[in-house]
DNA sequence: ACAATATATATTGTATACAATCAGATAGCA
DNA sequence: TGCTATCTGATTGTATACAATATATATTGT
């Protein structure tokens, strides 16, 4: 399945070259190419992605902002360990805020909300049926952030952002498992049936439910990485 | 109250000067020199702070990192709104987080950990007395650091210290309420009390209640900027 | 007058040369 | 030997010149 997702490919237009090598260097770093712990030094860098130190440097501060590597000042960067623990306390904190986003949007929840939502949804089980898993992946992302908007918390959007890179990162690396897709349906169907009751502990659970579903189909899709 | 406080001084130290810049910005941003929303541009900095475009561009990056501003490639930089709903949402997701923590930290929790907490907390009275809020600031840090390293959970632990970083700048901008330092020593012995019943119920509700109260007093010192 | 296009200016982004800092090796000395 | 100090090479950090891009202004054609 794997074989068939294409990336966002960020990394080949016409953007700065620091936010190809930033887009690279993230694959690089979540697929395993550097090593866990590993000094990533600027001029082996440059060698490697065939630009200058500038876009280089920039593209790891931006990379340090998403705690995928520790710049020491004056001594250099290292990469952050890309093991379960990591990823578990990613979903823990993953969880906590998109359940209580979740819930919280509740509030905010037009009928037009609700209908976008359900459209979102069949557009995603028509993708599915084709088996169309790059367009499901788009979706997928269109249904969570629709939600996370309605909730009006920018700190909260923008964790979750950042998650979402590097999952999806990690996703077009490892793939999903073969179920997994139509688990996802059901599960954002649970989500929708909640808040169209706008009960919030039905939502809190279905919420809850999702997340933890999508780390555990992740963790096992990886399970030969960590053996 | 607030001329008391001092900084912890990276901006002056033999750090290098994206370092420096960086630390400036911050509080340029949060202290309310640059207007909400406002584009930055590179040359008006680079004349404001006295050095190069580069380290500029670099702090620009590590600030993005840290929610304060948005960077558009090849467009530029805006100020992030740092309005009672920026705040809000910070504290929000910060209560989530910390709660947890906080909670799951009684897992770990050994003798000497609780020894030096309350170890901290003594230190943490002694100053408060002598009226040291310098050191307060610092001890009140490493009183919650300790509890956060116990929880193993490092993209938690990572989200709450890039919230220090801001909140620590805006209590230097805007200082503490009058009776702030004896309420922070009576929740940080609530807080303590519950770790040591490991009685987790309990502990939720002091860490809710800890970070409940500093949201509202920061919110009120800074009042008059929100007007 | 208006739209589309070309031109000019401002601004961001990249490459490169050089300076500052650090880590390891070597030398000197008790 | 063990310790300190100094040098040396490797690496990070900074400044500056230049290139690419975006934005504002002017020009042209209808």
């Amino acid at each position: 399945m794997k074989d068939k997702l294409q990336s966002d490919s960020l990394s080949e237009l016409a953007n700065p070259t620091y936010s190809r090598v930033r887009e690279k260097l993230r694959e690089d770093i979540l697929s395993g190419y550097f090593i866990s712990g590993e000094r990533l030094k600027i001029a082996e860098l440059v060698e490697r992605y065939k630009v200058s130190q500038m876009p280089i440097r920039e593209a790891l501060q931006q990379l340090q902002g998403e705690g995928l590597l520790i710049i020491e000042p004056n001594k250099g960067a290292h990469v952050r360990k890309v093991d379960r623990q990591f990823l578990e306390s990613i979903y823990e904190i993953r969880q906590l805020i998109e359940v209580y986003l979740t819930v919280k949007c509740i509030e905010n929840l037009k009928e037009k909300d609700l209908k976008s939502l359900n459209q979102i949804q069949k557009s995603y089980e028509a993708a599915a049926s084709k088996e169309d898993y790059t367009t499901c992946l788009q979706l997928n992302r269109r249904f969570h952030s629709t939600i996370y908007e309605l909730a009006n918390n920018s700190e909260g959007l923008q964790i979750l952002e950042k998650h979402w890179q590097l999952i999806n990162t990690l996703r077009l690396t490892y793939g999903f498992g073969s179920r997994r897709t139509t688990e996802v349906i059901e599960e954002h169907r649970a989500i929708l049936d909640a808040l169209e009751s706008r009960n919030p502990a039905a939502v809190e659970a279905a919420a809850a439910i999702h997340c933890v579903n999508a780390k555990a189909d992740l963790l096992a899709q990886m399970s030969d990485k960590f053996k």
